[in-house]
DNA sequence: AAAATATGCTTAAACGTTTAAGTAAACAAG
DNA sequence: CTTGTTTACTTAAACGTTTAAGCATATTTT
């Protein structure tokens, strides 16, 4: 790579101090009461080798590398992908750049991502954590590292949060299905340690208990999405007295279960109605369009960029807790029966 | 943020040089000569203070900073969302840190990314080039920066790239229409220079040739998505003789045409036989699964990164045109009529 | 006319590393 | 006992910035 122009080459073809183009290349000239000519000439020469500071010096002169660090859990779903666009977006804007990286729900890959991250003296870091990171996320206080949680939380956790309230999302969806006539609605989520997703549980649990119905919630793990997801559909469906509607907790939950559903030609809503936590581009595409609770992605996204600069500018005083609402997407999969 | 340990630190701890503890914790005590004991007890120091090296500070003294650049066309479609996730996974296993920002297609984005990129001191770049951006390429090539093009390529400019035999895998896929019975056949492509684009049209155009059957090509415009798709395929199927199978160009435009085929009522593959380019979950839900064209997205990020690296070690003496075999995933929505 | 102030620049140190070159002491070889 | 070699370290410069402090010279104030 060619080598760039620094302030030295400037300097020289000026005749000048690099203390001086400096000052001129960085607006002070005022205060460092620069010659009106010589700042002229600076910036002309500047131009002319299409100067472009080093900000790589810079940082470590400043100790600031207007730099923040995301770490999402998985890049390739994408609804992390909009939360790191937005997040991009919304640095930019602020004139910071985003290093990121994807923990694919790995501890260990996680960990070396802040380290790595942290090494490269990002300013502060956006994570959606992992299950199982709060010590990292603990470590991270300890270090007085500005840091934001999004999507995920601790609620134990003395740290910035952005969420949507899980609980309440879940139990309105709940409530809707019960409305349009659901008798036997079932769950499928996450077997997890994760607060978000045992919150939204909750509002499953708790809408059915207050409308008389008994839970049918049946887990999956992550990591065995496709068998356990379709045991958990045929659970569901056996017996006696089938489920009439499938709540699924997750976009990734739903589209595995969605391809068991066709493939066992059920239809929907008539025979099975379906809501899913998430948006997909899928959702749309089925024949009976999917109800869905959509998250106010961009609003979480600028919020965690928001908090985090405060932190970073402020230092941490105190931890902020956002909850952004979400919405309830009817459409005909839900439909009354 | 507290002040991370450095080197002096140490140093001082154990009453030596900063230069000893650097050649003690870069493990060059050998060539240095250090004592062994006064190694071990640097370390332990280290260790203590949890030592973790300043990679701004190592990166302005070496000229490198072990960092990539990388700019995609559309983070939030999952097709480049997941070639950002193979080249992180593939950047990392080469030690490499991965600063990432997306155009959104849009040329002055991309300009500027680039900028924001170099100014951080990126080793080098990996690009998915936005239409027109030749300029941009051509300006890099200039800078010698090192860069590779990935997806889509510019075949007059001297430059790596990697892609796909677009024209070969589209032949394919209309030969496999044809085979199958279909006898018009239309596309829906984007209206665009862009090369890799252009080059699915022409193996559309060649097979229908090939074959004695006519052109049917509808074009849309990225920009106004919706409306030209739904346009299109009225075209298509308006008139005496309707198209009796759609070929789309891209993930994106099948999910908007599919999204309308179902809203019309049109049976797939009954009444309308359906292919797309690239994948999507939407493809697997649909109710007649539909047949695509896999890009091997692992082996070009993966190429991608190989060739960048050779790049920036050796330097670029020549460029090197990578083109990976795709493959067509037959399904339902191609069946034999 | 001496003192104060303004103007336009330079010097030098610092950020945290790396690394070639230097040095002092211990030891071996002649 | 000089000379040479090895061992174990230190010094110092460099990467490209930023910025406080310094220093002439010119101009204004008293």
């Amino acid at each position: 790579m060619k080598k760039k122009t620094s302030l030295k080459d400037i300097a020289q073809e000026a005749g000048v101090s690099t203390a001086l183009v400096s000052y001129v290349l960085t607006n002070k000239e005022e205060k460092a009461r620069v010659g009106q000519e010589m700042a002229k000439k600076i910036r002309k020469i500047a131009q002319k080798l299409n100067y472009q500071p080093n900000h790589i010096a810079r940082s470590l002169k400043s100790g600031r590398s207007d730099t923040i660090g995301l770490i999402v859990a998985d890049i390739s779903n994408p609804f992390f992908g909009n939360i790191a666009r937005t997040i991009e977006d919304e640095a930019k804007r602020n004139n910071y750049t985003v290093i990121f990286g994807s923990s694919d729900e790995n501890l260990d890959k996680s960990s070396d991502l802040i380290n790595v991250l942290l090494n490269r003296q990002v300013d502060g870091l956006i994570l959606i954590p992992t299950e199982g990171s709060e010590q990292q996320i603990k470590q991270l206080r300890k270090q007085q590292v500005p840091f934001v949680l999004i999507d995920r939380y601790f609620p134990q956790l003395p740290v910035s949060q952005i969420g949507i309230n899980n609980f309440q999302a879940s139990y309105n969806a709940i409530s809707h299905l019960v409305k349009t006539g659901h008798q036997r609605i079932g769950m499928i989520a996450y077997k997890t340690a994760l607060y978000h997703i045992n919150e939204r549980k909750r509002g499953y649990t708790e809408a059915l208990a207050d409308n008389g119905q008994n839970s049918m919630m049946k887990l999956a793990r992550y990591s065995h999405i496709r068998e356990e997801t379709r045991q958990a559909i045929d659970q569901l469906l056996r017996g006696r007295k089938p489920a009439d509607a499938v709540f699924f907790a997750t976009n990734s939950l739903a589209i595995e279960g969605l391809k068991y559903i066709n493939e066992l030609g059920i239809k929907v809503p008539e025979e099975l109605a379906v809501v899913s936590f998430d948006e997909s581009e899928a959702f749309d595409l089925f024949y009976s369009p999917i109800t869905f609770i959509r998250q106010p992605i961009q609003e979480m996204g600028n919020a965690a960029v928001r908090v985090l600069l405060e932190h970073i500018r402020n230092g941490e005083k105190t931890p902020e807790n956002i909850c952004i609402n979400s919405e309830l997407v009817i459409r005909q999969s839900s439909r009354r029966r």
